[in-house]
RNA sequence: GGCGACGUGGCCAAGUGGUUAAGGCGGGGGUCUGCAAAACCCCUAUCGUCGGUUCGAUUCCGACCGUCGCCUCCA
């Protein structure tokens, strides 16, 4: 078990699968884009916490201590359709609702806390929040304008690009390409149309805005991420994770900035999961309100995990096709291993495994650190559920071991499945008798007695086994399309 | 216009330059069972189109078509 795999993983710097080491040999830094905190996370936005969650269990398997930074953006940023009002989506919430910013962000992090809780997504060490790195966000930039990167007009702080060479090497821009890109806007004051704010002067009106060197403004919309991870993690990450869509700019913007404070590399891995599509239809977004919570998912019958287990049948850099009929069969096959478990462990417990057992955990891990091939670890666990030569001991122990990364709970829902009160007990031990007496019509009325009290029963060459239907969610709904 | 990704069976999808193209769901057939359930077994694809490289490509290159992401807050 002290042993070492060695971990690969896929580096959006460079576009290619290396092999991962991390600066220190025991703990590994990472730090991951968290929400913005205006409205419900949805399930799009789950895909990617649940694979920065699912990296984070797999460098734990492998051994490593992981310090996870997540952050919470509570800051709202203008956009240029928002820029002229002044109001951006933090305010234009608030103000829906009357309410502060900051009781909105305060009850959409509490629905996004429960809801990564029924995910199994692990709390990160740290989830610091912008309204409380305003001090050192504007300390980072004034670093930036003192070592010649960022320039003032009017209020507004931008960062000067031309002064960092390497800019674009995240995305594949070049300054040059933006610039000649449409969809560029000059700024007032700008010295070169892609330069972008680090702090953004701001109208009395606004209802969040902070005292700067440059007055009252608010921070430009990528230096909080820069700054936290600066803070909370030091001047080199190992891993920074995020959706495809913060390459550019938000990430490249962070390199800008963080590399032109320190001089040194930022992040020395960068990973970045694909999209969750709705078949055809646009992205999910919370502008358009096309969005799927993890609640509306409950409505449905939807167990949260079997989301969670949906996401593993596509590897994460790949866009991901949602459609109900898809969510349903995914919950299908959770409930089945769910179900397997259950009569494993009425029949064993998880022991130590045989040298058969020790070859699947291998190809398991292999699999898992093969750049996080989850849909080839899940392929592991169901080959080796259907392998008759397999003892059960060393199915429970996999089962126990793969969990570890995968959170499925398998088997303490497991464990759920197979509880039966007193009083079923009894049934069970007359219906047994019954059977012992070949009184067909007495064991069948039994059957049906426990199944209308929520316990199935079947017969084995071992005897009774039984699964509580009443402890998982079922799917309510008809099958419609995708969306809703 | 620039940058990037994807297109594999009814559905979700993995994967490889050349033995039988994972796994799951669905469908069909079967074994087992007093019945039932579960489980297990078998069947259900030539990999968007057109070219090229190669002894050989689904896998490499090019073009095209389609879908998607980014270039504006966004997983």
């Amino acid at each position: 078990m002290t042993e070492q795999f060695p971990i690969y993983l896929h580096n959006t710097l460079g576009r290619r699968v290396e092999e991962f080491q991390p600066q220190n040999p025991d703990e590994v830094l990472v730090y991951t884009c968290g929400p913005t905190v205006y409205s419900y996370q949805h399930i799009g936005n789950f895909r990617a916490f649940l694979f920065a969650d699912t990296l984070r269990r797999v460098l734990e398997y492998n051994g490593y201590r992981v310090r996870h930074v997540r952050n919470i953006t509570d800051v709202g940023h203008l956009t240029n359709e928002t820029l002229g009002t002044g109001v951006d989506k933090m305010e234009a919430a608030a103000r829906r609702e009357n309410l502060t910013p900051r009781e909105i962000a305060d009850h959409f992090t509490e629905i996004f806390h429960r809801d990564q809780a029924l995910l199994n997504i692990l709390e990160p060490t740290a989830e610091p929040r912008a309204t409380e790195y305003i001090p050192q966000m504007i300390s980072l930039t004034e670093r930036l304008i003192g070592r010649g990167y960022g320039y003032c007009v009017k209020g507004d702080v931008y960062y000067d690009v031309d002064k960092f060479p390497s800019y674009g090497m995240l995305s594949g821009n070049t300054v040059e390409d933006l610039i000649a890109g449409a969809r560029v806007e000059v700024g007032e004051g700008k010295r070169s149309p892609a330069d972008f704010a680090l702090w953004k002067a701001a109208a009395p009106d606004k209802l969040m805005r902070y005292e700067s060197p440059w007055g009252m403004g608010v921070p430009g919309w990528h230096l909080e991420c820069s700054a936290m991870a600066l803070d909370l993690l030091g001047e080199t990450l190992d891993i920074h994770t995020g959706g495809e869509d913060h390459v550019f700019p938000h990430h490249e913007d962070e390199i800008a900035q963080s590399e032109g404070a320190t001089g040194k590399r930022f992040a020395r891995y960068w990973l970045h999961n694909a999209f969750l599509q709705l078949s055809g239809a646009e992205k999910m977004s919370k502008s358009v309100g096309n969005i799927l919570t993890v609640g509306d998912l409950a409505e449905r019958g939807i167990h949260p995990l079997s989301y969670r287990y949906f996401t593993y049948q596509a590897h994460y850099r790949t866009p991901q096709n949602f459609t109900w009929e898809a969510l349903e069969a995914a919950q299908t096959a959770l409930y089945r291993i769910y179900d397997q478990v259950a009569d494993l462990l009425q029949s064993s417990e998880p022991a130590g495994l045989t040298e058969s057992g020790a070859a699947v955990r291998n190809a398991f891990r292999e699999a898992i650190n093969n750049d996080l091939a989850l849909p080839e670890a899940v392929a592991v666990l169901n080959t080796m559920l259907s392998n008759s030569t397999l003892p059960p001991e060393d199915k429970l122990s996999l089962l126990d071991d793969f969990d570890r990364v995968l959170a499925l709970d398998l088997l303490a829902v497991g464990r759920g499945l197979i509880v039966a009160g007193p009083a079923e007990r009894e049934i069970l031990d007359r219906r047994a008798q019954a059977r012992a007496e070949r009184d067909w019509a007495l064991s069948d009325e039994l059957r049906s007695k426990l199944a209308a009290g929520g316990l199935d029963v079947k017969d084995t060459a071992q005897g009774q086994r039984w699964t509580r239907s009443d402890v998982l969610p079922r799917v309510q709904a008809p099958q419609t399309g995708a969306g809703h």
